[in-house]
DNA sequence: TTCTATAATGATAACCAATATCATTATGGA
DNA sequence: TCCATAATGATATTGGTTATCATTATAGAA
């Protein structure tokens, strides 16, 4: 799946909901499509060039999230990092660093999905839970803070 | 485990580092060792009779998720929630609800961990990560929400 | 027990990610 | 082209959290 094909999904959801696709969105977009991982709205703003303004920034995310483009993730310091909704990159796991918070995506084979799935399904089942998704969260020291 | 032992494990790692148990943190363990998933510092403020002040509430989660007794738990609105250290409480994954946020905690049959347990050693292994943990975090709807 | 060094408390102020406000600008459709 | 409305961006505000600091409580020494 090309950046260009997660764009033009994004931008058919956007347009069934009278929502634009707009040049701030999409500088966005193409930021989290092309990161290994969630990002949050101060780290996108510091790597963007040119930056867009914060208070844009931050509502694009909201306005995106509130779509269904994008995933929020909460993570340490309070901070909200976003990425792109599993039905457009694929469903993943996570693996956390507990020292710095890095986020890395992880994809599984075929037989450990459906693993970890059941598991989800008796999980959510027993707890009187309608089941949306799940998310393996490794936590662990990555390399850079071992 | 009762809540009388699990205090007595937490005042012992604690004297090990030099740290006193207070009053104000013996209110703050056992209310966390009551409820049923993990709660931050707003709730437990509402919840607690008399109620703690908020900065020493605060401090008081700090210092014991500093000294390896409470594990913080990141949600939504920037809320971080806390709940006992898995050494205390056992082994367990969370259900949390999309909608209100609310988070209840699962325990798992040994067959089902240990499928978990061996997934979570090869994506460590394989993002090259020191592995320290794992949670599954099932999400849903609740039964109020639903 | 009394003294003393230090840990803990709690009122207050500061911090910062996130959100709300609102005047201005841009866009798609009539 | 015109207009209704969506989007932007500078600014102010919110709310959970953290830092400051004078006061209080506690453990250990004398």
């Amino acid at each position: 799946m090309t950046v260009d094909q997660i764009e033009q999904m994004a931008r058919i959801r956007l347009g069934e909901r009278g929502i634009r696709y707009t040049r701030g969105r999409q500088q966005v977009m193409e930021a989290l499509i092309r990161a290994d991982g969630p990002r949050a709205a101060v780290e996108l703003h510091r790597e963007m060039q040119p930056p867009l303004p914060l208070s844009s920034l931050y509502r694009s995310l909201a306005v995106l999230a509130e779509a269904g483009i994008l995933s929020p993730h909460h993570g340490a310091q309070g901070m909200t990092r976003y990425e792109p909704a599993e039905w457009l990159i694929g469903h993943h796991h996570h693996l956390v660093c507990v020292d710095c918070g890095a986020v890395d995506d992880v994809e599984l084979s075929s037989e450990m999905e459906s693993a970890i799935e059941r598991v989800a399904v008796r999980i959510a089942g027993a707890g009187g839970y309608a089941l949306t998704g799940h998310t393996l969260e490794v936590e662990g020291r990555c390399r850079l803070c071992a």
